[in-house]
This record gives C-alpha cells, sequence and structure tokens, in this order.
DNA sequence: CCAGATAATGTTACCGGTAACAGTGCTAAT
DNA sequence: ATTAGCACTGTTACCGGTAACATTATCTGG
C-alpha cells in the first residue's frame, strides 16, 4: 500500500474547499479570498503538492513539451544546437522531450511515434530525410515542425540551417584558390549531410578541372577514424596535397596522424574540417573550418517553432543562417 | 477549425465496435477475433492512429518514462552518461526526459518540478547537493532515485559512480611516484566534484609531504581556460613540474598552451587530466588521465531504476564502478 | 439436448485538473 | 426595500484509454 501523490483535492479536503478553488488559487491567487488563499497555500505547502500535467494532457490543451530527434547525442553538434533551442524553451516553460535515432530513418520513426504519443505540441528534426510513415504521424499530428541542419529545398514546414554543398564549395575553393589541387574528401557514416559536403566537394574540384577523389569510412566520426584514413592517404595517394573532412573529428584526428608521422601541416598537407569545434579551434595552428551557427540555428528553431505556437503566421519558411569559412593555419 | 487526432473511438466507429475491443486488439490481437482484428488494425493504418499515453499517465499506471538530470549537456561526460541509460531504457520502451540544470541546486529543483509534473516513473540524478525542496518533492513523488557520478556516502537511495576523491589521491600519488614535487591543481566551476578530485589532490600532496597548490577559474570548462591557467601558472609559479586537471578539457587546453610556448612536455612540465575523453586518448603523446566508466554508470544506473520499478529488491545502495589511471605519454 | 465452460464483445467508471456555467451572499444605487 | 452588480465558491462534464465486470454467442461433453 504506497501513499498515492497529494492531489488538489487532497489540499481542499484540508481546507475545507472544493478541488476548484484551489485550482484557481493555484493559478490566479488573486480570485480567490485572502483567508482561504493563505490556508491553501499552506496546506500545499505542507502537503507537498505537486502540480500534475497529465490531466492538461489528456484534455489536449497543451503538454508544453517539445520533441527533438537528433540523430547521435554524443555529437558536439547536436549538443550545440539542443543549448540553444533550450535558451528559448526553458524561459518560454516548455520542455523537451530528446530521442536520437543513430542516423537511421527507421528509428527516427519509432523515436517520432514515441514522442508523438506524449502529445508533445511541437518536434525539430534534424533530417530531411523521413519515412513515409513519420510523414503520415506528422501530418496527422498536425502540429509544428522545424527541420534543421540545413537549408533544404522543400522542408515539411519550416527549416532552419545553412547550405552544406555550397559550404563546402566554398571550403574546397578556398583550398585550391591557395594552390592545392590534389584535395581529398574524407567522409564517415553516409549521412545525408556527408553526401552534401561531398558533392560540394566535388563541384568545387570538377569547376577547377580537378579530379574528386573521395575516401569514407563506415565507421561513426572519431579521432581515430581520421587518423586511420590519413594512414590510407597516405599510402594510396602519396601526392594528395590536401584533405578536406567532413567534420572536425576526422580532421584533428587526421592532424595528430600527421604529427606521429612528422608530415607538416600545411607544407606538405593543408587541413579543413566542418563546424568550428573547440579543439580544432583551440590547437596550434588553428584548424581551418567551416564555422557553423550550431546554437543560432537551435535558437531560431525554437522560436520559430514557439511563435507557430502561439498562432504567429510564419512568414519564410526557410531560414538560412549561413556560415564563416575559417582559414586557421592548416590551409 | 482543426481536426483532432484520431483516437480509438475513431477506429472503433470505423470498424462498427466499441473503443474497447480496439484497445484489446492493439494490446493482444490473439483476443479478438481474425475478421474483426483484420479491419481494425486496416483501420488504424488508414486513419493513421498514434497511440496516446496521457489518459496512461493520468489513470496512474505508468508514464513509461525517466527522468534524467545532468548539469551541463555540451559536457562530453554527460553525454556518454546519456548514451549508456538509454542502451538499457530505450528497448526497454522507456523515454528519457532529459533536463540540465547548469550545476545550480535551484535550477535543479525547477527542472526536478517539471520533470516530476510529467510524472516519471523514476529519477536519475547527476549530483548529490539538493535543495530542502527538492527532496521533499523526491519523497512525496514516491519514485526510484539514482544518483550517479559518485560512490556518495548517503544516497537518497541508491548510487553509482567512482570515488572522485580516491582516484585523484591515486593520479596525483602516481606523478609523484614519477618525480614530480611541484604539481599543481587546476579547478574550473566549483562544483562538488572538482572539489572532491582537489582533495585528493591535496591528500596525496601532503602524504607525501608536499605543498598543496590549486589555481581556479570561475569559467566553465574550455580549453581556452586550461590554456589560460596554464600561462598563469608559468607566471605564478615557475618551478611547477606538474599540473592535475579537474577534467581532460582543461588539461588539453593546457597541452596546447605547452605546445605554443615550446615547453617540453613532458619533460619539463608533467600533465593529467580526468575522464580519458577521446581527444587525449587520440593525441600524441597521449593525455594521462583518470579514465572514468561513464557509459557503465549510465548503464548501471538504467538498469538498476529499471529493476526497482519493475519491483525487485535492490541488493546494495552504493555502486562502485572504479576507474583506471591512463599514465598516457604525459607524465 | 442442455448445463456449463469458453470465447468474443460490450458497459461502466475512473484517473485529476479545469472550462463553463450555476449558485450564494453581500454592497450599492435607485 | 428592491435589485443590479460584483466577488467568491460550487457543480458538472470532459479529455482517452483500460480495469473490472457484465453480457452474449458458441461450443462441448455427458
Amino acid at each position: 500500500m504506497k501513499k498515492k501523490r497529494p492531489t488538489l483535492q487532497d489540499i481542499a479536503d484540508q481546507v475545507g474547499a472544493t478541488k476548484m478553488t484551489v485550482s484557481r488559487c493555484l493559478r490566479a491567487p488573486e480570485s480567490v479570498s485572502e483567508g482561504l488563499r493563505e490556508r491553501i497555500f499552506s496546506a500545499a505547502e505542507t502537503i507537498g503538492y505537486i502540480p500534475n500535467r497529465a490531466p492538461d494532457l489528456l484534455s489536449r490543451a497543451t503538454s508544453r513539451s517539445i520533441g527533438v530527434l537528433v540523430p547521435s547525442l554524443t555529437n558536439q553538434v547536436f549538443a550545440d544546437v539542443i543549448v540553444g533551442i533550450e535558451a528559448y524553451t526553458e524561459p518560454a516553460g516548455y520542455h523537451l522531450m530528446l530521442a536520437h535515432y543513430g542516423y537511421s530513418p527507421e528509428l527516427e520513426e519509432r523515436s517520432l511515434a514515441s514522442l508523438l504519443s506524449y502529445n508533445v505540441d511541437g518536434v525539430i528534426l534534424s533530417d530531411h530525410q523521413h519515412t513515409p510513415r513519420s510523414l503520415r504521424m506528422l501530418e496527422t499530428a498536425g502540429i509544428p515542425v522545424v527541420e534543421i541542419m540545413d537549408t533544404y529545398q522543400a522542408p515539411l514546414q519550416q527549416a532552419v540551417g545553412y547550405d552544406n554543398v555550397r559550404a563546402a564549395f566554398d571550403m574546397v575553393s578556398e583550398m585550391i584558390r591557395l594552390g592545392r589541387h590534389r584535395v581529398i574528401y574524407l567522409g564517415v557514416r553516409l549521412d545525408e549531410r556527408t553526401r552534401q559536403r561531398e558533392q560540394g566537394y566535388c563541384q568545387a574540384m570538377e569547376a577547377h578541372g580537378l579530379t574528386p577523389v573521395a575516401l569514407h569510412s563506415r565507421q561513426r566520426s572519431s579521432y581515430s577514424v581520421g587518423a586511420a584514413l590519413l594512414k590510407q592517404i597516405l599510402n594510396d595517394y602519396p601526392d594528395a596535397d590536401g584533405i578536406f573532412c567532413t567534420n572536425d573529428d576526422v580532421a584533428v584526428g587526421a592532424y595528430f596522424e600527421c604529427q606521429r608521422q612528422e608530415i607538416d601541416v600545411p607544407d606538405r598537407m593543408a587541413i579543413a574540417g566542418f563546424h568550428g569545434h573547440d579543439v580544432g579551434q583551440a590547437m596550434t595552428p588553428r584548424l581551418a573550418s567551416v564555422i557553423t551557427p550550431r546554437q543560432a540555428i537551435g535558437e531560431a528553431a525554437a522560436k520559430t517553432l514557439l511563435a507557430t505556437l502561439q498562432g504567429e503566421a510564419s512568414t519564410e519558411r526557410v531560414l538560412d543562417l549561413g556560415y564563416r569559412i575559417e582559414s586557421g593555419g592548416t590551409l
């Protein structure tokens, strides 16, 4: 026999009123007479009342929660995004329901179903690739959806991000401009964005009459993958003079390997990463990278979502927050 | 006029049955006649039914969700822990409700109240310092609680972690054993564990008749803080021959600064960190660090919590998962 | 051929807040 | 004195599943 947790009724019993009055008192204290108000508050305190979202949730008002789906929680990129989201949702009294799906649309579907079963008021998705079922669910749920991390051409509803293809194009163009002509692309885990960046890389190379060469690893991104890929390059493409990595982890890992093999960076090998994470920006030489506005993306996505929830008609469908090419000291 | 999302009743209407039958069909298909079963499933499909946790939540059964409170989402440590937790909760059909509190017990209280209002079935806390109100809420909520990241002497219910004081003591002892006698402690953001590690550091120094010196930064942990603190040491304690950092970020930042100033590591300056993150373990020389079982902590915490929820009496209150001293190449 | 088991479905009530509406008692103005 | 008006409190119903119980149809064995 476990004692159940206190309800409004328990407070009401204590002060000799109805739960309706108690409810009112807690939501609009001034609408209840002073004496009663004091007794209600003190009873709530001593009894240890904890508000309960469940009824609200059931009567379809609002769950005051936002579902956030990210491919990975350990990826620093999404940690930054989440911080940005929270910066807006927390003050607004919204709670985040976080789930990750390991870059798999099928798992995304599972997680999405789970989130929707909690009646989230809106969702933020980190990809544009969704299963037909996911699309169905989102449609029938009838809630605001924001897709982040790219300027998707045809967002479900709204998108916030930057142009991955163009960012890669710009970075590789810069490398070529600085005299690199045998730049190799390093990709890991073939997700959407890795492909887009490869596309931008290829476009830049071809625009300058150069031959694109891409190396991939199936493993998840890590420093050691970067190191392994660099070794492979030294072996298979000994005349390569630069690498453009799909993210900073790979780039830093490759740089560490260069250090070990006493390969001069950037003289012998230029290295560029993506995202501009702390490690790369703190080390010497500073890592060349595409600095992406991760936190700003989270903030903008949350802001947009909350605005939509407040019924404010959203003007634009795609919000491009851009990026910045940081040449650092490795080009 | 927005169309509301489909309910069991909608399916029931479609197939000419009651929602009770539909409910049964979805939960135990074999208890419904074959023909009806098929019609129900196909109706559910075409109508786009999404399960709804709200009623369950309200009728106090189970929310099938676990609240997880971490001080920071960007801190790699907790990302790892969360992955460990998910590894257990996800297959069990539990959803995580994540919140962070920026190392502030007051914010922890706020977040906790929010989590409890969603009727989470259990909570995992990353600290042992709680406000009186938080303690009250946990008590009245009457749900399982696991405190992680240390072997707290007197856990609220159960604790999973490692001994921060002893870990620091062991690492510093190792540094002293290797001939370092003027080791300095670098702490950031004075949270509980930073203090515990300082305590272990002091104990080790004093045990060898050495004078402990601690430097602190109020800022949050980062590579640049590590670099800044190292500069300060070179200035204020020019004869220091080693640093023990409260975490790897600070240690790696300090190492980068040594590189810039061409200070030989470890000959002139030994560096040790805490947690054994990827960067430190991937770089050359490998960073000396206390390798903590972060993911295992998450797994064990989730496992314990789920076991308690299943009514299995838990034997031990404190689970010590230990740590490992990695000497790397910086000692 | 019927009692009684068995399978399949229906009925009712409940969880805990709150919207909507309905009092109740008092003051103030006609 | 009557009544409108206001401040305060109470009553009822509802949200959507499902436990518990009731009912009906079907079947089986003596």
